[in-house]
DNA sequence: GGGATCATGTAACAGGTTACATGATTCA
DNA sequence: TGAATCATGTAACCTGTTACATGATCCC
């Protein structure tokens, strides 16, 4: 176990990945695969992952013990490396599910994968997913919100670089100020899903 | 010359040193340049920058001629390698402050780091870039609205799908959305600046 | 004597892009 | 005949992260 804590956006292709597994009966092969990123397909609005990289994703998740493979003769068709998810990948795959991310600017691309599989998976999964993420945002914002407030005074510091440090913090907030709004439809939208009124 | 257009997202460290140079009258060394991206330093806010990352970044401009270098003995200090901007590393860096970014994902990063060096080299050019932006994001805006409109109908395609997509583009409005607001601020604030009532 | 500073890097890894290689088969 | 599909990759490149190597000198 090398504890390499990236911290830093947690591998949202593998989990996709293993996402895929789960959903289709816990096996399939890269070829197949690949057909959700390809064009016209949801995740492909939110995840590129060309075949290359989606064939080394496969071969390093059988290496950490989230998949198992095993050779597939297909008669005349080339063979198929077939992967199954592990019981070991179905936990992971549960533990990064429940969990939001930190930043705003991962909202984009982890956190929309989080949904996708969320979604599909358990709608309440989803809705505590967007809960959660909805707290750690608005923890941010408020941090974002204090260090506008604790600047100092442009009489200490360059002034253009004061300035500049705010504009900067500004886009922040206003980014994590959308996402948040953002979030609040989507749970309204989810709630109307779980009730059938939508 | 390899013509290797990644398009995506232009190498904001290489041009912020660039810029660095252009503004300590051409010249610059490692060790000099780094001290701009440590800690409490208006640029560390923005773009994060090792010194691995730094020496890689000089040596790859010499190579594409932006920059010269040439080794300034220190008598009992270590040697320097002394890098000068040439003057198509000067043109690259008018260049490229003058062109706007094309995504909302670019405004965080690539657009601040313009911003700083175009406010720096001169107020006109920072305005300009700001206008430049804004309208890139407006058709950006426009396009993602249209896409909206354009979803189809879920008795065609599966309803979660068409949900996810609508998700997708949402919040891609609402961020930039919030840029587009950020950037209409920042404008009012450049032009008060700019005629002293600030 | 010992740590901070000056100054420049290397090594090992992780993630990602584009293009290409291989070779059979189905279908227009 | 030739393009698309099935199926799996490699090669070469770029960006970036963390950690470490080297060796002197300044300052306490």
């Amino acid at each position: 176990m090398s504890e390499r804590r990236t911290n830093q956006g947690e591998m949202p292709a593998e989990h996709a990945l293993l996402g895929l597994l789960d959903r289709e009966r816990g096996t399939g092969h890269g070829y197949d695969l690949a057909r959700s990123f390809s064009e016209g397909q949801p995740l492909a609005e939110v995840i590129r992952l060309e075949p290359g990289m989606l064939y080394h994703h496969l071969k390093k998740l059988a290496r950490t013990g989230w998949v198992t493979s095993s050779v597939e003769p297909q008669g005349t068709r080339p063979p198929r490396q077939v992967y199954q998810i592990t019981e070991a990948g179905r936990a992971e795959l549960r533990r990064w599910l429940a969990e939001p991310v930190s930043h705003t600017r991962e909202i984009r691309l982890e956190f929309l994968v989080k949904l996708y599989f969320a979604r599909h998976l358990d709608s309440r999964l989803a809705e505590r997913l967007i809960s959660e993420q909805r707290n750690t945002l608005r923890e941010r914002k408020q941090s974002l919100t204090q260090q506008l407030a604790a600047l100092p005074p442009s009489d200490q510091t360059p002034a253009d670089d004061v300035a500049f440090s705010r504009h900067v913090l500004e886009l922040r907030v206003a980014q994590t100020r959308a996402a948040l709004t953002w979030l609040n439809q989507l749970e309204q939208s989810a709630a109307a899903v779980a009730d059938g009124s939508g």
